[in-house]
DNA sequence: GCGTCCAGGTCTACC
DNA sequence: GGTAGACCTGGACGC
């Protein structure tokens, strides 16, 4: 929109930084907020700054060290918010993640030679674990479809909007994702009938109630002091999420020690390792057992390792 | 057009 | 601690 203030900066990456393998480490990169432009070889995304101001982002790979992020805001931001939105976009992209252990494993492997070569391992996460656990509650029980039904409701029917142009210059209205307490403040019927949320409708309700009335602190996640096994417990803990989105959920905190098998990961593994025969997860568990605590990021790296051939896998 | 199955699982009740 | 059955929804598939 002509009226949208426009600027630009650069972010400095670690040399062992892959902007588009990060981006397309998982589904989440086309996921709302989250889009790709494939023309203008940028990924998107409007952010809600901690003031509450919105600013929509376009980001794009620079330099081999650094990260171009242009930003539309309807005013400046002062030196504070533009402090903020740095932040959160380290943090999506896992820009100060310490990925130097990892990479020196996979360096002994033969079969994840090509991890270092191509810089792979950071994964894609939102700005708050409050977006990540919604999102993985919504991939329970149903198709990659599904999913992008229920968070594009969400966003659309709950985010807040803002106006922008595309790459071709046409209007484009984008969307936030909402935060706790307006999730919290729709109930059961309206989840079910306009966001598709089926049977997690109460799970959502639930979270975001406890989120909003600080019953639990899920960012308090993020630097947690406790063992992963503990944690691992806490996050089980909340209704709606199981092994399999606590152990993603526990990937996207920089703990790798939980698989995290879904029905995708198990007919792709069965795939590369079993010709396609039905096996148990036990089968899959012994596989990354060497991989001790970094076993859970070796197996995800296992099943999308055809993707990081192209330059927009999906 | 209609019924069935299953997808990036989890919860509860019961043993 | 292990497991059967129920659970929203949408898309694919067979008939």
């Amino acid at each position: 929109m002509k009226n949208n203030y426009s600027h630009h900066f650069f972010i400095s990456v670690p040399s062992n930084f892959n902007f588009w393998r990060t981006v397309y480490s998982h589904g989440w990169c086309v996921l709302k907020p989250y889009s790709i432009d494939k023309k203008a070889q940028t990924f998107n995304r409007l952010f809600e700054l901690e003031s509450g101001k919105l600013v929509f982002v376009r980001i794009k790979a620079a330099t081999p060290t650094k990260i171009k992020v242009t930003y539309e805001v309807k005013s400046g931001l002062t030196p504070v918010e533009k402090k903020n939105l740095t932040q959160k976009i380290k943090y999506i992209l896992r820009v100060d993640d310490n990925f130097a252990e990892f990479y020196s494993v996979a360096k002994k492997k033969k079969d994840f030679l090509w991890v270092n070569k191509l810089k792979a391992g950071r994964m894609l996460r939102s700005p708050s674990v409050f977006e990540d656990l919604i999102k993985l509650i919504c991939t329970t029980n149903c198709s990659w479809s599904l999913t992008e039904i229920m968070i594009n409701n969400l966003t659309g029917k709950l985010g807040e909007r803002f106006l922008t142009v595309d790459a071709e210059g046409n209007n484009l209205e984008v969307f936030s994702f909402p935060d706790p307490k307006t999730v919290a403040s729709f109930d059961e019927k309206f989840m079910r009938q306009e966001i598709r949320a089926g049977y997690r409708s109460p799970y959502i309700i639930e979270l975001a109630k406890k989120v909003a009335g600080g019953a639990i602190d899920l960012d308090s996640f993020k630097n947690s002091d406790l063992p992963t096994k503990d944690l691992f417990k806490k996050v089980t803990a909340i209704k709606g999420v199981g092994p399999y989105a606590a152990g993603n959920m526990l990937k996207l905190l920089g703990r790798y020690d939980y698989l995290g098998i879904d029905s995708w990961c198990r007919t792709k593994f069965s795939e590369i390792y079993k010709y396609g025969i039905k096996i148990s997860d036990k089968t899959i568990e012994k596989r990354y057992k060497q991989f001790g605590k970094f076993r859970g990021l070796f197996f995800w790296m296992d099943v999308t390792r055809d993707w990081y051939r192209q330059k927009f896998p999906f």
